[in-house]
DNA sequence: AAGAATCTGTAGCGATCGCTACAGATTGGA
DNA sequence: TCCAATCTGTAGCGATCGCTACAGATTCTT
């Protein structure tokens, strides 16, 4: 390999390998040797292209979220009703979080779940994150409460928080070895309590 | 402290003080350091008492399920429906989850969600004992199920195991802030698609 | 009364952690 | 052509990790 002038790695295919492995071990849970064995890189390269260890794994979650965990900020951007919507997010996590070529589960959730003290900004990090997801699915109902598409007596952040609960619920069960097809089970149950159910397409 | 003779240390107390430095960290984000300075003892007493660091971990988990966790087995020992236990499960989940005396969601589902592979039995231990809960309700909702409580056609592997995820859900809300009250709303919605309704009191 | 057993505290072990100093070596610009 | 800039590899830093050797000191048994 070179030892200096232009970079040699590919640091897309780097950042790729770096996601793999926080995503099944958590930010506690990798080490930097962990890293650089899967990078195919050595700490020097490591640091100087993507800064400390936590700065590499910011970019990995921004990553995760362009790439694998993609079908969230699609549905967001795609669907105009709340039900579309979550619909579309709960069968999403079904068909993505079992797939069997990457680390079940989303990488959001689990990858901050357990950190000491000297790593809790990580695990707020990522808390935050998934806060603001739920605040803007909180905001989609609620506007659909307010347009009519749903009933007025719905509870937008009851919903919001349900519809999250449930979707963490199956990166979990996902992480425990459950198949798509019992996940895609579970999310047609959890959509049953839905207020208005999808027209069938 | 004395040096010598019966040991001084309240073991039951220490054990309760790691239990709760464990639930809030996860077993990698918790140090011998943390768990020592938490339980008030140097390290050759913890090693003395409870063998090394996952032993304890084993036992805090032991004891947490039959503290702070034991409305599960409680549930699962005293309802004698499906739908009895299935709203117990539940419910309870939401009633204990954010009580705010105690880190916050389940010790089982959360901390081991990180590990690296040289503890990846800690993580292996805990996704068999949620396993083993899962298929346990499977066997009480498929008895419910041939007994007539539950319609015959339906699934109780889909049921079980959107109840299971239903509960991680809540935990991980749990975790990221959500309180009792919104977590009861999150069960009460949970339940609706439940095949029966509970008959109310 | 004395000594064995036991528990505890202090100090520190070897290993691994996140990270970096420094040198090798290539590329590109002056 | 030469030198600056840059990237990389080797070796290893200080800190922390899980864990323990050894000594202090009390209790209990003989």
């Amino acid at each position: 390999m070179a030892r200096s002038g232009p970079r040699t790695f590919d640091r897309d295919a780097a950042l790729e390998a770096a996601t793999l492995v926080f995503w099944e071990h958590g930010y506690a849970g990798t080490s930097i040797s962990q890293l650089t064995t899967a990078m195919n890189i050595n700490p020097p390269s490591l640091y100087a292209a993507f800064g400390d260890k936590r700065a590499l794994f910011t970019e990995v979650v921004d990553r995760y979220n362009a790439t694998h965990g993609r079908f969230m900020a699609d549905a967001f951007a795609e669907e105009t009703t709340a039900t579309g919507l979550v619909t579309r997010l709960i069968m999403g996590a079904a068909e993505h979080y079992a797939e069997g070529n990457h680390p079940p589960g989303c990488l959001v959730i689990a990858a901050a779940a357990n950190n000491s003290p000297s790593n809790a900004e990580v695990s707020i990090d990522l808390a935050d994150r998934r806060n603001a997801n739920r605040d803007l699915l909180q905001t989609r109902i609620a506007d659909a409460i307010s347009s009519g598409e749903l009933p007025a007596d719905a509870d937008a952040r009851g919903l919001a928080t349900y519809v999250v609960a449930v979707i963490q619920g199956m990166s979990q069960q996902a992480r425990d070895g459950v198949n798509t097809e019992t996940l895609k089970m579970v999310g047609e149950m959890a959509l049953r309590m839905w207020p208005v159910q999808p027209v069938s397409a």
